[in-house]
DNA sequence: TAAATAGCGAACAAAGTGTCTTATATCTAT
DNA sequence: ATAGATATAAGACACTTTGTTCGCTATTTA
């Protein structure tokens, strides 16, 4: 990729992240977000369609990094119960949202934020389909699911707001020990 | 209230209502609200400062139905444990946003949701806040409030995508049962 | 070093915003 | 029923934002 791609692609995401800080997305103009970047008009849609392609790019970018390193992590070890597994893959997952502390915290608390939580509940769903794919329970499975993505996206606005001082593990124990019930019983898959 | 001032009022808010069904609230043009509420461009802006205004009003209207006249409800029974006094009130919540099922179907599953789901978890919050104001557990108590209040959010977007087709009774059934450790322990005073 | 390509900057039409004014229609209270 | 009050219509307004296009320049890659 061009050297000069990349810069200017790097300088838009900083100046997009840089209006973050002070005003809601949906107040943002692409002019400010220009002006910010110092770059050309056209360079800006050369890169980008629209504001909301911009925004969803730098969501992905964040969210493969989390979501995705963990793969690897997943396979060097194998805990014996699911329990033991899910704890691990949380941990890991808030270790790298507290490395995009700066972008989360701003894309987490402003108006904003909804838009990225979005995308951040897509992919814990993904994560936690895994995790329960042997599930039996009393309630129904996809409810189950919702249930769990509200609230550890939650979890983690709270986390935010606390500006994410309690350690990754106390907050995966958090959210383990308000879902003991099922954890222990019968959600999870040894 | 002049009747004039009512028939606009409605005007907007259907035509605002019919228009989220397809769009996403930011990307609804208060020209567009016009044209569908075929009122004159001044009297938009005689009744409602901004678009955002308009949603606020629009879901604090719903809302105010929905967690206000429960308070009569609650005086009426007296429920010898917490539990039940909060399976009760969740009862209710959920047979007020059926009412609503037209509206909330399109504030909630469209894009514009997110704005409306903050609208409702700041209404859920006050309201665990009074259920849980006695809690003593092993995790932090406004914690634990986040928690509930992402997982009950959740608990209703999985109702409105099965076309709130279960009864409300079974919702929060299903709500306590995935609480049921720290319902029955320590988070709710008898 | 040459060819490809990214960026600049200016201009543009189109659309939306919020305000204001005048005239008309409709209400409410007497 | 009428008079005064007020909500609305309709149009104009200056202003901002958007997304596209163009010719020119600077940088990169091979």
């Amino acid at each position: 990729m061009d050297r000069r791609q990349q810069k200017t692609r790097q300088a838009i995401f900083h100046a997009f992240s840089k209006l973050l800080e002070t005003r809601r997305f949906e107040n943002i103009t692409v002019q400010e977000i220009i002006d910010a970047a110092n770059i050309g008009r056209s360079t800006f849609y050369a890169h980008f369609e629209t504001k909301d392609a911009l925004l969803r790019e730098m969501c992905t970018d964040i969210f493969r990094h989390v979501f995705e390193e963990h793969l690897t992590q997943e396979a060097d070890h194998d805990y014996s119960t699911g329990e033991q597994r899910l704890l691990q893959r949380l941990e890991h997952i808030l270790y790298h949202l507290r490395e995009n502390q700066r972008n989360l915290t701003r894309l987490l608390c402003t108006e904003s934020g909804e838009l990225f939580m979005n995308f951040f509940k897509e992919y814990l769903y993904d994560m936690f389909t895994r995790y329960l794919d042997e599930f039996q329970g009393d309630v129904p499975r996809d409810y189950l699911l919702y249930y769990l993505v509200g609230g550890f996206a939650e979890t983690v606005r709270w986390w935010v707001s606390k500006d994410m001082q309690p350690s990754p593990e106390e907050i995966a124990g958090y959210f383990m020990a308000v879902n003991e019930t099922h954890n222990t019983r019968e959600a999870l898959p040894a």
